[in-house]
DNA sequence: AGTGTTTACGGCGACCGTAAATATG
DNA sequence: CATATTTACGGTCGCCGTAAACACT
């Protein structure tokens, strides 16, 4: 499982669409595609039900939503914490998207 | 940043050394070698302070290990809710070695 | 010497981006 | 017909395992 799926994800359900998501995350369309369809292979279940182009939660999905947030939170918190750290060593570019904030 | 390597950061602080730790988890010791070094590259900071052969947890890698733990504790019930989900949809090999628990 | 960690190297799989196909409003 | 999602395809990068080097007790 891979974090950056996770992120993805979150930022399709924050966004409303996978073409907004995948221009906030710049990454191409068909990559933010593939990977919420490699998470609902990996994790067996539907994350959204697609009626027609509309991309609405099923409630795995949103199960998967809160999770995501825990997670994505947490790992924030450490590089957030390893940031400073960082800093006092060498000044690294900041890895930073926009996403959300 | 991969859970993986978190994982194996953490078994490696549970079992005591690199060594252990792939075995456990089924991996070569070189690979687990590099997963710390990678996450020391990537966080810039060093997890462990290498005495000899002896490791032992910086305070930095202490703080990685609290956050590591909630982090895949969370992923656990991500894959305990989905693999019971899994088995209605389709039958995937399901990723799990046998690390502590 | 023997155990444990790191480096070198070759190979395989994951993932991405462009382009095309498909479907919807 | 324009917009949004998915599939096909080629190429790149990451990561692993084996083997060798290195370090410590």
């Amino acid at each position: 499982m891979n974090l950056r799926y996770l992120h993805t994800f979150v930022s399709i359900v924050d966004s409303g669409s996978i073409a907004r998501a995948s221009a906030r995350l710049k990454v191409s369309q068909p990559a933010a595609s593939r990977q919420v369809l490699a998470l609902e292979t990996e994790l067996g279940v539907p994350l959204f039900d697609r009626i027609g182009r509309r991309l609405r939660l099923t409630s795995q999905g949103e199960d998967l939503l809160q999770l995501s947030r825990r997670l994505l939170m947490d790992a924030d918190v450490l590089s957030a914490r390893a940031g400073p750290q960082r800093r006092a060593h060498r000044n690294i570019a900041c890895r930073r998207d926009a996403d959300g904030h």
